[in-house]
DNA sequence: GATGAATGAGGCTTCATTCAT
DNA sequence: AATGAATGAAGCCTCATTCAT
């Protein structure tokens, strides 16, 4: 799919693996914990035990290095969605139950990964290759749980089921993606109840897919 | 309501009516064109054509510029709401009618202050107060479209109206966020049809009001 | 004696007495409250209620109105040190009162100025002017004083009455401004008594002058 | 005794011992020099040809590099202050010629460090730290020449004779910093003679400390 | 004369990046 | 390859002084 770029200056050595696997962590480490604005070369330096001359040995630059973590984040959540789609899969849900279930499924994905995406969001304001990838890599995801949905199209009463889907879907994605701070404009979160807020868009979600605009007609 | 706090030391001058009114534009349009990490105190001189000292004579603080900046903006903003709120309210609709024209008038509403806006959630990742002040407004604003949409209680089918009504409405307002990329994970933005999104919209909402849980079952 | 330079632009207006009258007090609040290195002209400016453009109106400098507080003040002490001698000297005192006496009294004057005279202190450091006159007026002060102990200097046994008064009591100044923290070094100061101070004062003092040095042979 | 915070982020290097010297001593020649309040960084960096980074990489803050160079040179100072005193003690002198030695040497002690000290004394007046720190180290300092005259207590006439050796040397060290501009009032300094000060206040202390109080009775 | 807005040099500090060892 | 010291541009902010009104 995209063949991501190699951010890594150098093939790995044998023993510098150990150097490198503790600089990708003390990174993603502080990144979460900082944020963007505050995340320094210096303090990844210091928390991973390498000389800023070895960070700059693999990296080309601090962007670089960023791309990486990002690209290595969203790899991860790629399997784990790979996963979570199949479980869903094999269970050979009705709509009715698979909607709640891909809501939930896709609600925690989000959240457990929430820590890392926040500060990649930052970056996007500043770096487009970020903002590319992730943009990409998350049609890609939505599509994979749109193309899950619509494993049941024929519940489905809208007059273009995948249009439907496809819409529905990144509606329940905004609202998500905003509840767990992952948007800017979160000023509202943090009110309601994650539960009641994964129950709602479920409801939401079947009112739709299960209606036509005829209903809404008079 | 909110009584805004006064980030100004009010000049007691009158040429300076100009300048002040030249350093805020100029702020305000750097702040929308480079985004909060790359608004400097030295380019807004530059293109205000008003000394540093001018600047730090009526601001504390480069934070407290953004501050009123925040204020004015939203300030603003509330007043285009009270007055598109006034015009929908006038218009008696049915809620078939009703939603369409609260969706799209909020969106644009939205979609004119995003510039703006958008700056101005980098900064509450950093600035307590803007982000307070921001996230009262927000729920106030919101509170207001809610209100306006609860005249039509009676034609709404779900159990708790309220309940209803602010749930959808919250998820229309992330949906319409982040199209406008007010999100950070905006990422995805973009792709769609603005037009198509305020319908799409409007149907979901629709749907769900005029539902009801039992009509989910079997 | 000294002719202390007018550092004031003009002479007295009528009404702009009164400002300039608060223009010093509030300068010289300052000084004191904030030391030398926090006094700023704006402040000065904000707390007089005389606009930036009238001090300098009145001052070439903040240097020179700095100046015009010294003399002041230092005017105000010569007074005081004026009306203390005099009064010491009715008493007709022997020395063994004498010199009691007037430490007490001495220290007392500098203990009532030591607010202002800290910060003209800080001034000396910068401001060849201040050090000069400040230089001056304590010579000055200190004569008198030791002119009044001079009355009794058939009472001393020291070989030099007029050598050994002169030398006794500079120390004693330098002990008494020390322990009042009027110079840097006072690190040390504070931990004693100021009654004991002047006690143990007057006694290292008649010591001397009631000594002789044959005394200490053998 | 005290045990001093490390103000320095070591260098781990080897090249910049050099570099790490040329900083210390341009940064305390400048403050000699210039005094505090003239004392810049920037200035210390082109003095030492030592980029502004490297200082920062070295020290946190202008203030932990003056709180460097006065532990270094407090330290020197007791380091000598320890040898003269054994020197002195070597020598087993009865108390008058004692006291004109202790005199003599802790003030050329003080004469030689007049320099840096004088600067530091500004700083204490800004910087708890370098407040507290030469506050105790002058106590101690102190305590130890008062110690060495204790050594002579038996010739001592004043009834106590703990109490009037600390006395009178608080009040010796006061005049010793005082001549030497070590105060902030020392105005007055620099008029007299140095040797001839030694030798008076080692006439004022034996005449005290020879004396007794009812020796100034009648 | 008075007012106070405007100026701008200069200080401290941060941090990505380079480079000698 | 690794190290970490060195660099310096650039940002924020202060405050004495000038100058238009």
């Amino acid at each position: 799919m995209t063949t991501p770029k190699s951010y890594l200056k150098e093939p790995k050595q044998n023993r510098s693996k150990a150097s490198l696997e503790r600089l990708l962590s003390a990174a993603s480490e502080l990144l979460i914990e900082k944020g963007y604005k505050d995340f320094t070369l210096q303090e990844v330096s210091k928390r991973a035990k390498v000389s800023i001359g070895s960070i700059y040995n693999r990296f080309k630059s601090k962007e670089d290095l960023i791309r990486l973590i990002q690209q290595r984040a969203l790899e991860s959540l790629e399997v784990e969605s790979a996963m979570v789609i199949t479980r869903i899969r094999r269970k050979q849900l009705k709509l009715r139950l698979l909607v709640p279930e891909v809501i939930a499924e896709y609600g925690n994905l989000l959240n457990k990964y929430k820590g890392i995406l926040r500060p990649l969001m930052e970056v996007s304001a500043v770096d487009e290759v970020v903002l590319a990838y992730g943009k990409t890599h998350a049609a890609q995801n939505i599509a994979d749980f749109i193309q899950l949905l619509l494993e049941c199209k024929d519940e489905i009463s809208q007059p273009a089921p995948e249009r439907a889907v496809d819409h529905i879907f990144k509606v329940v994605y905004a609202a998500l993606a905003r509840y767990l701070g992952l948007g800017i404009m979160d000023n509202v979160s943090g009110e309601g109840d994650w539960e009641e807020l994964l129950d709602d868009l479920s409801q939401i979600t079947l009112h739709y897919l299960l209606g036509h605009p005829d209903n809404l007609k008079e």
